[in-house]
Formats: C-alpha cells, sequence, structure tokens
DNA sequence: CCGTGTGAAATTATTCACAGCC
DNA sequence: GGCTGTGAATAATTTCACACGG
C-alpha cells in the first residue's frame, strides 16, 4: 500500500516516531526493529508497523527498518523536505517562550515575524526576529509566503486575531491562546491548552486518592475483622 | 447513570466544557442547551450530551443544564473543588513562561517552587516563586505535598529528572520536555509537544498544496481539452 | 528463523435518532 | 414543543495473530 489518506491518529503519531529516529540515527544506530522503534517512542510495535504500512513497505522482514530511510520517508510524508514559513503572533511571556524555543527551526518552521497588537512591543527582537504591529500581518504573510500562524495572545483576541490571519492567507493555525476558536472549513487548527491538560491529570490523581481511601477502609474493615 | 469510568476521551473535553461554561457564566447566563454548549466548545450537540451523561442526568429536558450547577458537578468530577500542588522544574525560558502563565493559577494549580539543577537559578523569584536547587525536590515534594510535577527541562534530562520525582512521590506528570518519558503502572503522564503540534500542520498543509497542484493540472488539462 | 505487513477481531469513540420528560 | 438522556448504529482506532519474504 502506498497511496494515501493516513488516519489522523497515525498522522499525529509521525513526529514522534521521526524524533526517535532522528536520535537513534544521531548515536550512530543505522537499523531499529519496530519493537525498539516502540520502545524509543513509547508505543507499542503493532501500532508502529500498522502506522509505517500507510507510508509504504519500507521495512525489511526479519530484519527491521533502515534508519536514515525511514526518516527520509516520515520527513517526505510530513512535508518536511521543505520549510515554512511562520507569524508568531502576541509577543508576550509565552510569545517570547516560543519563539526563544528552538525546536521550530530545527524542523524546518521559520519565523518570518512575531505580530503584535501592542505599538509597545513593535521594533524589539525576540530571538532574532523582529516584532511588527499586527496591521503589519497581511503584507508580512503574502510577501514571506507564510502558510501558518502561532497564535499566542489572549483568549478573548484569539478569534478575532485567526480571523484576520485566515482572511490574509493563512491555511494553518496552531492555538495557543485558551479559547475555542472557529475556522473556516479548509484551515487548519490544532490547539495546545496549557491548563486543560493539567486538569486531566486532575482527574485521575483524584481517583488514586478516592480508590486509595477505598482501598485504606478495606485494609481497615480486613484488619477489623469486618465483612466488606 | 452515575456511576464512573468516564472515557478518557471524554474526561479530555470536560476541561473544555468547564471553560465554555465559565466563560458563560461571567457574562451572566444562567442556562444553556447542549447545542449553545456545544457551539461555545467547538464540538457537536450530541457529544456534548453523551459525555455529560457519563456525570449524570444534570440536566432538565426542553431546557438545558443550569451553568452554574453544572460547573459545579463539572469541577467535582474533575477534583477541581480542591487546590493542587506542584513542582515547576526548569527554569529556562519555557519554565519561566509556564510560571507566569496565570492560566495554572486561576485553576487551583498553585507552583509550589520551581527547580533547577543551575546553582546560578537558585534564589531567582519568578512570578513571585522562588527557585530551588533540583537537589531539593525530594523534600519540597515531602513537605508541600506535591502530586503533580510539570517538566520543562531539556530533553536529554527528562528521563532522569522524571525518575527521580516519581521516587520522591510525584504521581502526575505534565511533560514540555522534547523526549519520550516512561513512567511506572499507576502514575498518569501527559505530554505537550510544541514542534510535533507544527508537524502535524505541516502535513495537512502539504496536502493541501499538493492537492492545489492536482487541481490546477485538472483545470489545465480541461482547458487543453485533454483527458483527464 | 525473524520481523514485517496486513487482514480480521476487538475495542473505543462518535453519531444517529427517538422515547421520555419538563 | 423542545431538549435531554441513551440505546443502537456507525466509524475510527487499536490490537491480534500469522502468512510471507529476506
Amino acid at each position: 500500500m502506498s497511496q494515501r489518506q493516513i488516519p489522523e491518529a497515525s498522522v499525529a503519531r509521525l513526529p514522534l516516531y521521526l524524533r526517535a529516529l532522528i536520535d537513534r540515527a544521531e548515536a550512530g544506530v543505522e537499523s531499529m526493529s519496530s519493537g525498539e522503534l516502540a520502545a524509543a517512542a513509547g508505543v507499542n510495535s503493532a501500532k508502529i508497523r500498522k502506522d509505517l504500512s500507510y507510508l509504504g513497505s519500507y521495512g525489511t522482514r526479519g530484519v527491521g527498518y533502515d534508519v536514515e530511510y525511514l526518516i527520509a520517508q516520515i520527513s517526505r510524508e510530513l512535508g518536511l523536505t521543505q520549510d515554512w514559513s511562520t507569524v508568531l503572533v502576541g509577543a508576550g511571556n509565552l510569545g517570547q517562550a516560543l519563539a526563544n524555543y528552538g525546536g521550530f527551526a530545527d524542523r524546518g518552521f521559520r519565523i518570518a515575524a512575531i505580530l503584535d497588537a501592542d505599538p509597545a512591543k513593535v521594533g524589539m527582537t525576540v530571538a532574532g526576529v523582529e516584532v511588527f504591529h499586527q496591521d503589519q500581518a497581511e503584507r508580512i504573510i503574502r510577501e514571506e509566503d507564510v502558510a501558518i500562524a502561532i497564535l499566542a495572545v489572549p483568549g478573548d483576541a484569539a478569534q478575532e486575531v485567526a480571523d484576520r490571519l485566515v482572511e490574509a492567507g493563512v491555511t494553518s493555525i496552531l492555538n495557543f491562546a485558551p479559547a475555542v476558536i472557529q475556522v473556516p472549513e479548509g484551515v487548519s487548527l490544532r490547539k495546545v491548552d496549557l491548563s486543560i491538560e493539567l486538569q486531566i491529570l486532575a482527574y485521575y490523581e483524584q481517583r488514586r486518592l478516592v480508590s486509595d481511601d477505598l482501598a485504606n477502609g478495606a485494609v481497615r474493615r480486613h484488619l477489623d475483622g469486618l465483612p466488606d
């Protein structure tokens, strides 16, 4: 199988495999089995094989996968053989941290400009990138051929900013703002919500506490010789 | 239905509903239908009703859900009626941005301490929280009864730091480090990976470009009177 | 032999559609 | 009449298990 429409869940894992592969390649590893890759990526091996089968038959039976070759195939599939221009919108705390985060540039995502609504921030340089006023969005997106925007604005500004970005030609948005935003059909949207992740953890944390209590209760009953 | 084991996918959406509800409550809204809540949270209404049904029957047929009451129920379910102490590990760019991010404290997640391996950072105060040396982890986690750790260290340090945190008693980790980490059974782990999200977007962005090309090709063939 | 690639089975998640109640 | 709550239907995802090829 070599032709298309990779399941979304599978696409979302490919970058993980890619990172594991690059990591092992740098350590000099030339070949990996699905089991080794699974361990490095934190998933199980059946999933690895199934996911990779959507890309094609790039493994060798009885042997495994050639690391460099697989890196090339996944990179191509993910569209990482080209560089992408992005704009980062929002030069506050989070925006600045994102600008300083090296992981974007490493993977071919160039921040062409940082945009902010606050005139006081305009002209600053963050991680070597100039901050422009949001009014310049249309021009910069056009001139720099920006397809992807990273949104790090306050929640209540997010929808409005997203609308303008889409209007200006952006077709993918990575939203860090703590707000639900709507985008038109045909525009991709992913969100990263810092506090939501913590809240999910709190749920499981609480369950752990509750079941500990129950277990303690059970132990106590047992020690007391009472029926369960 | 009121008794337990809410599907994971559903748990992951509850914080989203909660935020939408709080937002509307602040705007003075007292009641919402599943359709209204769906619009505010960016999902469909069947999902809302199904998800909420796992918590219990808290709506009123023909009317909708009482906003305040539902906020209370979801908060209780998620374990947000209590405050949680956390430690933030890593006082670099990202760590500082996270410390400055108000969204944690707002939702009852108190950062008890920031930990860093770099002695030069020890003693600093970030967002009103003191930075301690990582050697203090065990003491702080014990004294402050910390169950949740936020990991914002370099990728190559992540596993080692996670091991120490678990050893010290942490039972939930939110990992921002760009690395796969393993935790023992019984410890919760969620990860937020900034560059992986961009890579996922790149995949769909590329497909858009490719299909545009194909469409242009089709148009060209059509205009040229050639067969498809 | 060993590990991939993949149908088939099992599980999980989403959506439908409507009875039931306010 | 309108909206919830929920079984039943559908879709997506994960896992199993093994034939196949190097």
